[in-house]
DNA sequence: ATATTACATGAGTATATAGTTATATAAAAA
DNA sequence: TTTTTATATAACTATATACTCATGTAATAT
């Protein structure tokens, strides 16, 4: 079988270590529906400004976001709307597994539901 | 806007973080072709039994692998094919953003192409 | 029963990273 | 010019986690 290099494998393991943040997530998600300044994301996102501040660099950094300073604020926006394909498809397998677990835990599942009926959030089409 | 809660984002960056780690991308590739004992793994991955059986035990323990025992030996398998599909989706992103740095790096873009075009590795569709 | 094979796991270490606090920088307003 | 507003970043701490080495466990073979 033909392989992947390692430096391949970690790149896509790099990718992917930026979504798996909690705060990235929600500052990506918050940039969902348009650009938006650090303000705007730091009350979206309750996090503090420096931490949203360094977050945003990172993403920016990785091309994820794009960055447009004007005046005094900072405007950033996806460079790629795919993004929110790979959040679709997990939450399509973790509503799938958590669907398997018998409804113990129903809050996860209608949000996640609540979102595709009212095609809002990580919705895959 | 709708917001996911904070519990959802949680569960979401855990899952990207289990793909988050070029050992367990590589493990997960190597099963794309059906299943495999842990030595196989061992020795299709380059390392050693106790990280290999860890990694192993952490994809299992959050259902992306499942585990079958058969005498000494413990066969794992990809659950939900679809786990390649993000993959697929990381690869194009990331051929996407070498492909615009001007080809100063061929060596990933012609592995994830030739990948494409011989249905191998990460695909999508 | 003992040895061997295959795998899992505990202890310990090293590194990465998320977060906080304080400060730097830079544009705009006074 | 001085102040204010908006953002970035450095220093530090705390926590998570990937890895190694050693050992435990369980099924098979001798």
């Amino acid at each position: 079988m033909m392989q992947l290099d390692d430096q391949a494998y970690a790149r896509i393991a790099k990718y992917f270590q930026l979504l798996a943040e909690p705060m990235r997530l929600k500052i990506l998600n918050g940039l969902r529906d348009g650009e938006k300044n650090v303000s705007e994301l730091v009350a979206l996102s309750g996090g503090t400004q420096a931490n949203v501040s360094k977050h945003l660099t990172m993403l920016s950094a990785a091309k994820l976001i794009g960055r447009d300073a004007r005046g005094t604020k900072a405007y950033y926006s996806i460079v790629d709307q795919q993004i929110f394909d790979l959040c679709g498809l997990v939450c399509g397998q973790l509503a799938i597994q958590m669907s398997m677990e018998a409804a113990a835990n129903e809050t996860f599942i209608s949000a996640v539901q609540s979102n595709t009926n009212k095609q809002h959030e990580w919705e895959t089409a």
